[in-house]
DNA sequence: TATGAATGAGCGTTCATTCAT
DNA sequence: GATGAATGAACGCTCATTCAT
C-alpha cells in the first residue's frame, strides 16, 4: 500500500524533492539527470518541471527546507548573551540538528560547488560564518578565534571522518560534542565554567 | 621565451595540468569541459586526447601528482616511533604541506564526488584515514580518539573557514598548527611532553 | 469594475483571442506559446481548451474574424460593374477597411507561413487575389494589370514601409491612396473619368 | 557520383546553408527544426554545431550571404548623384539584383518576425529603408515620396504577388519595371527625362 | 467554466570521444 | 604532436494537448 498512483496524488512535489536530495547527495548535483529522478518516481520528466521551474529550484527549494534549522539556531543564538554558557548551548543544540540532519549535510558536502553560484544568504558557508561569528569574539586572541571556530567542524568529523571509527554513533556523536565544548571553554580561559577564578 | 608556440612546445601535457587543476578547483570536474580546457590553453579538444587517455585520466594524474607530499609524509610516519612527539611533528610537516597544496585542497574538495568512484587508494578519503591512523591509538579513550582525529580537520579549517578572518595566512596558520599540537597533546594525557609524569 | 474577475466572466473567448492576436502580431504564430497567452489573461492554459479545440483554432479563428471586413468588401464588388469608378470605390473603401484593421494585417503579415497549411479559402492570399480579380482586366495589356495589382499593394506600404516618414498617418494614408486610384486610372486609359472621349 | 561522403567533405558548411536556407524559405525558421537540416543532410545535429555556434548563427550567415547584393548596390547608389536617372538606374539594377535573388527574398519574407530581432542592420527592413532613402526626396510634396516608395514594392509584387498572372515570369518582370520606373518619373515632374522643361 | 496534474514528443545545445590526416 | 570533422548520447527545457475533478 502507498505505492500506487492514487496514493501518490497530491505529494509529488515532495517525492521530487525525496528523490532528488537522495540523488544530489548521492552523486553530486551535476551528475544527477532529471531523466534519473524522474525514472525513479515513475513520472515524466515534463512533470517535474509543473513542480519546479528549473533544475536549480529544486536545489534552492531543498536548500531552504534543510537550512531552516540551521536558520532557527542562528536567531535563537542572536538573542542571547555572548557568554561561554550561551555558546556552549549552541554547540549542544547544534549537534541535536546535525543529528537530524545527516542528509542536509551529505548533499550540502557534496554540492557546494553547485550552491556558490547562489545568491548571497543561500549557502551553506553564510550560515557557517554566521555560526562562527556568534562563537568567537573578534578581539580575543587569534588562537582562541580558532579554538571557536574549530568547535564547528569538530562537530562535522564526527559525522563523517569518524565513519571507520569502531563506536556506536551516538557515542561518537557524545564524544565529538565533548571535544567542542572543551574547545569552546579553552578559549574563554578568565570564565571556566565551574572553576572558580580564585587563588 | 614567454607564451609564443616555441617556448611551449613540449610542456603542453603539464600546460593540459595547469589549466585542468585551475579550472577543477574553481567549478568542479562536473562542471568543466574539455573544451574549456582546450580553449583556454588555445589547443583543439583532440589535443587532449593525445595527451590523456580520457577526461577521467586527467583528473587522476591531477591527484597522483598532489597526492605525493602527503603519501610521502604517510610513509614517513609510518616508520617512526608511535609517540607523541612523532604525531605533533607528523603534524607539523602537514602544516608545511597544506601551505605548498592549497590548489591541491581546493581541487580535492571540490571534487570529492568525482574522485568517489575510483579505485581504492586514489581517494584523498584513503590518505585522511591513513593519516588518522596515525595520530590515534585505536585502544584509547574514544574522547581522545576524536581529538586526534579533530586536529586534522583543524589544520583544514585554517584554509577554508578563516577566510574571512582579520589576520595574515602565516599566523592563521600558525594559530591552527598550535591547536592542533595541543588536541595531540590533550589526546595523550599521561605523556605530556616536558611534563613530568610527577609524584 | 473593469478588470476584476466577475466583469470578466462571459467574455473569456474575446478575451483570448485578443490576446492572441496582440502576440501573434508582435512575435508570430509559432514563436507563442499558450503558456504565454494563458498567463497574461491569469488563466490556465487548459482554459484555452475550454474555449479552442486546438492553438491552430484561435489561429483560424481570429483570421476568420478579422477577413470579414475584407469578404464583406469583395461581395460588393462583385455585385458591381466593372467600371474604373468602382474599381477606385473599391480602393477607397479598402483604404477605409485598412485603416481599422492595422493589426489584423500586422497579424496576417507575420503568419503567412503559419496560415499557409490551411484550406483553400482560409487564407488572405486567396482574398488578395480575389481583390485583384476585380480590379485588373484579363484582356487588358500586362503593364497595366501590374498597375491595378500595385495599387493595392501601394495601399500597404503606407502602412508598413512608410513608418520612418515623417508626416500624420491620415496625411500618409490619404497619399498611398491618391497613389492608387493614379494606377488604377492609367490602367484604363481610354476612359479616364471626367476626360471627355470626344474628339 | 558527387553524393558520397567522400566528394561532399570541405563543403558542409556550404550545404548546410543551401538546406536551411531551402527549408527557412519553406517553412519558416521557427518550424524548421534543426534535425530536419541535419536528416536531409544524413549528418547529426551535433555536426551542425561543428559549423555554427548556434541555429540563429545560420540564420544570420545566410541573412549576411543573401543581402550582400543588395548593400553592393546601395554602396554604388550612395556615390551616384541624386537624379532621376540614378534612381531609374538604382531600379534597373534592383531588377536584376531580384531576379537571382528569389530564394533570399521567399527566405525573408517567411521571417521577418525571426530577424527582427537581430541587431540593426542585420534585417532586410533596414536595406529597404536605405534604398527608400536613395530614391525619395525628403523635401518632395508627400505624394512624391510615396510614389518613390512604392516603386521598390512594385518590384516585390511582380515576384510574389503575381504568381497567379497568366505570361511569362521575364516579361512580368519587365512590366513591373516599367511601371516602377513610371512611378519614379512621376515623382519629378519638373525633369522627366526627354521631356523638354521648356515652353 | 475552469483547474491541477500530467504526458509524449520534440527542441536547441553540449558533451566526451574517435579517427583519418 | 596536433587538427578538422564528425558522432552518439544525453542534457535541461518547452510545447501542445489531455482528462479527471
Amino acid at each position: 500500500m502507498g505505492n500506487t498512483p492514487q496514493a501518490r496524488r497530491g505529494d509529488t512535489r515532495q517525492r521530487i524533492q525525496d528523490v532528488a536530495l537522495e540523488l544530489f547527495a548521492e552523486q553530486g548535483y551535476e551528475k544527477t539527470s532529471l531523466r534519473e529522478i524522474a525514472e525513479r518516481l515513475e513520472v515524466t520528466k515534463a512533470a517535474l518541471y509543473y513542480h519546479f521551474k528549473t533544475k536549480e529550484d529544486i536545489l534552492i527549494s531543498l536548500f531552504q527546507d534543510l537550512a531552516r534549522p540551521l536558520d532557527e539556531l542562528l536567531a535563537w543564538g542572536r538573542q542571547q548573551p555572548r557568554t561561554l554558557e550561551t555558546k556552549q548551548e549552541l554547540m549542544r543544540r547544534y549537534s541535536v540538528a546535525l543529528e537530524s540532519a545527516l542528509p542536509l549535510f551529505r548533499f550540502m558536502q557534496q554540492n557546494q560547488a553547485a550552491m556558490s553560484h547562489l545568491r548571497p544568504g543561500e549557502t551553506l558557508k553564510d550560515r557557517m560564518i554566521a555560526l562562527s561569528d556568534l562563537l568567537r569574539d573578534p578581539s580575543a586572541p587569534l588562537i582562541d578565534q580558532v579554538r571557536s571556530l574549530s568547535a564547528i567542524f569538530v562537530m562535522h568529523t564526527s559525522l563523517f571522518a569518524m565513519q571507520h571509527l569502531d563506536a556506536g554513533p551516538e557515542e561518537k556523536q557524545k564524544a565529538a560534542l565533548e571535544v567542542a565544548l572543551d574547545l569552546l571553554a579553552q578559549a574563554h580561559p578568565q570564565e571556566r565554567p565551574g572553576t572558580p577564578d580564585a587563588a
